[in-house]
DNA sequence: TGAAATTATGTGTATATACACTTATTATTT
DNA sequence: AAATAATAAGTGTATATACACATAATTTCA
């Protein structure tokens, strides 16, 4: 009788478990900062709105390969950020676009948040040091694979 | 009258955001290769059913730490898995824990899998290169913050 | 021993994710 | 101009995620 464990070794060491393990972990600490800000908001709805900060009036689609979220996913999490009032949209000369861009409301809860992102920010930078932009440069790789 | 855009410089470069990126692009590209097996599964039911077959019979709050999985959502991604046929439960002498292990249907799973994994590995690695060592241990460092 | 604290797990609710399919609008072709 | 193709966005359904709260079993201790 053989024993049955220690099979799929070569499963054990999976990238993309550890990739998924990390988005876990990191968002949860995010969002335990952004809590300290009284504002009820998370970590993803702060990275959408940021990237509308960025560059207004952006098509769903426009939005969705910048974020690398699947555009059906998007549509459901603007209609998150829409009832807070953080968002506005309308249609321009092509009724089929929808154009989205940041609210008034939705710069300032922005504000509100930006110190306690950022000490989430400084935090995690400082546990990988110098390994920082290297990192970062792998991330970019995996995300445009 | 003053530019209202460029604000939030500091938010636009956000490890949060550039890993939960990067989580959803890999996980996709993982799916992709899971679906050529055949088999209804992805990468996130995959990195439970190994975690479960590297130690049987572990507890739901032990899964929970090792794969850094909110118990809760453990808890639901367990009923998924069950309701395959993939595990297995039972209760031991203490009355609330609840044991969980892979089924023979759940082995014969990852077996079907495991060359489309592979694949998916490969490709990946791949793209690191010398990197992946170093970068895992940065991943493992946030995983763990 | 029985009340209170602790521990393990589950449920309610809301958001995040993505595939398959649908709808509506615009562009192209005959 | 009408039929057809292409494009942009939404919906149905299922799974993934996590916080707040609830439940049930065990342990502790007065």
């Amino acid at each position: 009788m053989e024993s049955k464990k220690k099979q799929y070794s070569e499963l054990t060491d999976c990238l993309c478990t550890s990739i998924r393990k990390s988005a876990r972990n990191i968002s949860q600490k995010y969002n335990e900062y952004l809590k300290q800000s009284g504002e009820d908001i998370n970590a993803n709805q702060v990275s959408i709105l940021v990237t509308l900060s960025q560059i207004e009036n952006k098509t769903i689609s426009e939005l969705s390969n910048q974020l690398r979220m699947e555009r059906t996913t998007l549509t459901r999490n603007l209609r998150v950020l829409d009832k807070s009032g953080w968002i506005k949209t309308d249609y321009g000369s092509d009724g089929r676009m929808k154009y989205t861009k940041l609210s008034k409301k939705g710069r300032q809860v922005l504000n509100k948040i930006l110190p306690h992102w950022k000490k989430a920010q400084i935090q995690t930078k400082k546990l990988l040091g110098e390994d920082l932009q290297l990192f970062k440069q792998n991330l970019e790789k995996l995300t445009n694979l």
